[in-house]
DNA sequence: ATTATCTATAGATCTATAGATAATGC
DNA sequence: ATTATCTATAGATCTATAGATAATGC
């Protein structure tokens, strides 16, 4: 009777994870592909390959699996943006890069793009996500005399807003370069806190980090 | 849609008309009353007061009426907001104007706002509602030197989302000022297109005409 | 006689649970 | 022995139609 026991969790764990990644996963690719929020439990169970019942051991309705799909998804795009920024001392091109970088997703992160506009303007007026972490930014970059930005609530509906409203545009018109209308995105927003149009220009023209892979947790390649 | 129907039409037409705005009036009711949108057709034709196989007498299904229901409210908006600034010269001025009217409609008509909220971001690339009104606003203030635009697809999605946004979070947070919020708004995208401060603050200024009270066609006061 | 509305219902879903099966722990 | 997954299904919807009723036109 050896034993191996070098891992923490046991399988049971693991499995149950498994499964509930399982399901968020599907939630997220049905979340991306448009039209398919309304499918059935069934449908879901299909996609994430596991048994109906499973469903109903981790969710108690399709609201609640797709309201963590679109959290889950917040959190790791807040990540990915926070993780980029990290290193830059100017808070206006923080922030600068915050709005590039998540202008691009449609190009960068497809699916990600496509759950944030699945989301809409409710994910304005979210705890989650990044609208916290710019109100932040923009009140530092406020602080620090390179913007003005006035209301602070009207001043994240607009970036907000703007940035959302570029992605429905930009997820409509694929032809659309989504490089050069980001990068036109961010120097409007500039100016409109007051930067001069050359600084503004400047900012935006600052060189931009990749992001990274979106961490997937624990993967499971489930049939689509 | 005839502007005018006079008393041509017999009674079967004007009763058939009555049902189809009965039924229309109820989807707008259910779209602005926020989570009701998964109605069934039986409590549908209860709130319009009609027999539930009214409803296939002139709808196919849910999803066509409730378009038919947003088309009405986009089209009673853009209406209004033409009407209203149809005697202003400068062109920044009917762009703001269009912007202040529109940020204010939580206060002035809040079932269109609440409409214009669900319909969301895919509202921006509909061929109706202001968004082509504002893409010629923007370019007529930019050919007469006013502003500068740019990708005319960018500014559109710009002006569009931060309007959208701003409704979102005025919906969300009661107590905000919608006045001086949407004041704030529109002197912000001017300044995004590049008028200096000074100006932007003396257009947003401006006596705004008040919007006439939304045109309810064949008028039914249906039970709710 | 014609047209629209209304009532009743068949058939097609879809959800949520109960019980059986499989995997893991000890 | 315990825990999670899976299969099967009862009960509760909901849609779409058919046929009856009411209103209007001629």
């Amino acid at each position: 009777m050896d034993s191996e026991n070098t891992v923490r969790d046991n399988r049971l764990v693991r499995r149950k994870a498994r499964t509930r990644a399982a399901l968020i996963g599907a939630a997220q690719r049905m979340l991306a592909e448009r039209n398919r929020v309304d499918a059935s439990v069934q449908q879901i169970t299909d996609a994430a390959d596991v048994g109906f019942g499973s469903f109903y051991n981790h969710f108690t309705s399709k609201a609640q699996l797709f309201e963590a799909a679109i959290a889950e998804t917040l959190d790791q795009h807040a990540g990915l943006v926070q993780e980029a920024t990290a290193a830059m001392d100017d808070p206006a091109e923080v922030f600068a890069a915050s709005v590039r970088l998540t202008g691009r997703l449609r190009d960068s992160h497809p699916r990600m793009a496509r759950i944030l506009l699945h989301t809409g303007l409710p994910y304005l007026t979210r705890e989650d996500g990044i609208t916290a972490h710019v109100m932040h930014d923009l009140a530092a970059a406020e602080s620090a005399g390179r913007l003005r930005i006035g209301d602070p609530r009207v001043a994240v509906a607009c970036v907000g807003g703007a940035l959302l409203g570029l992605l429905q545009t930009l997820d409509s018109h694929p032809g659309l370069d989504a490089r050069a209308a980001t990068h036109e995105l961010a120097a409007n927003l500039l100016r409109m806190f007051g930067l001069p149009d050359g600084e503004a220009r400047d900012v935006v023209a600052r060189p931009l980090p990749a992001l990274p892979r979106p961490v997937t947790g624990t993967a499971v390649s489930a049939g689509g």
